[in-house]
DNA sequence: TTCAATGCAAATCTTTTGCAATGGG
DNA sequence: CCCATTGCAAAAGATTTGCATTGAA
């Protein structure tokens, strides 16, 4: 076990370390200055996965560096956004959450309401059909955004999840 | 030219009492009170269109009746989405907006990173290929969001406005 | 009469900003 | 050395809440 834990930590740090260059290129490409803390929030919000608030992202960043505020953590973030490898998004809880990029290619989102789990998807008729209607209305897309909310109960994920919490 | 415009707001009119009829079902269905606060704001919310910030809505008002704040009409705007007449949208500024539903059936947004306007469109293609992936997924759908975030600048929209608020 | 609704101000929550101190290039 | 960056605290902006007063049923 342990060293199945070391495979992917390998794995994992060789993802963060790319990230990390394209951060720090980016960085110099502005002229702007590599230091300690962007390096270590940038190394914390690419070893976590998911959608991560701000918050989270500080909770971990101080246990490697507590001197490390709230100041930094959102200025380093709006670089990530700018220098493209993170996403920002905003489900409704009005809050940011942000996202590694090319995690995966690009992916929508399913926001169960039941159990508020995030599933990811995508498919490439949707693009196609979004890009055709976008033609037909004289509009150049960049980026888009959808989201369907609803209920995963189905197939039982809510339920199971929701008695996992309260069995604990 | 005064003719044409006595019509529309009659039109307008029903349209408000309609909804406002359909508040106040609401309203007196779970036990709550109807007060003059309540229909006012309401009224005015329906008399304007498009994608309507809490700020403009309490400016509109304020005009009927000054002495009504913020608080009412963030608690009034909670009921009405409560009710489903209206819905709330969050665009990337931090800031919701609200919407009337209804006014056509359902609809997408087109938003230009230009010129900042926001087109709606819909199509019914669009909500069969989610509600086909949905399935796939073992996930039913409440309701969705699509955005297609980007330029407008290709049939000359943009241009023409940027042109406009120059010239002002 | 009763209890929900209002209006105001204060509180909260997220995010941004000013500024003196720090530290990269 | 110079100027961008940091950390802190204060500010800002959106939204919520506590509470005394008002008003609908």
């Amino acid at each position: 076990m342990a060293v199945v834990e070391n495979k992917a930590q390998q794995v994992d740090e060789q993802f963060v370390k790319d990230k990390e260059t394209g951060f720090l290129e980016f960085i110099q490409a502005k002229g702007l200055k590599t230091t300690r803390q962007r390096s270590t929030i940038v190394q914390v919000f690419f070893r976590l996965r998911g959608h991560i608030s701000v918050e989270e992202l500080l909770r971990e960043v101080k246990k490697v560096n507590p001197r490390i505020g709230y100041a930094t953590v959102y200025r380093t973030l709006h670089l990530l956004v700018e220098s493209g490898l993170v996403e920002e998004r905003r489900f409704g809880d009005g809050l940011a959450r942000y996202e590694g990029r090319n995690e995966v290619e690009h992916h929508d989102h399913m926001i169960c309401l039941e159990c508020g789990k995030i599933r990811e998807f995508s498919n490439p008729k949707l693009l196609e059909l979004q890009k055709q209607l976008a033609v037909e209305n004289g509009f150049k897309i960049f980026r888009h955004r959808l989201e369907l909310y609803g209920s995963c109960e189905d197939i039982g994920e809510c339920k199971r999840t929701q008695e996992m919490v309260n069995e604990a």
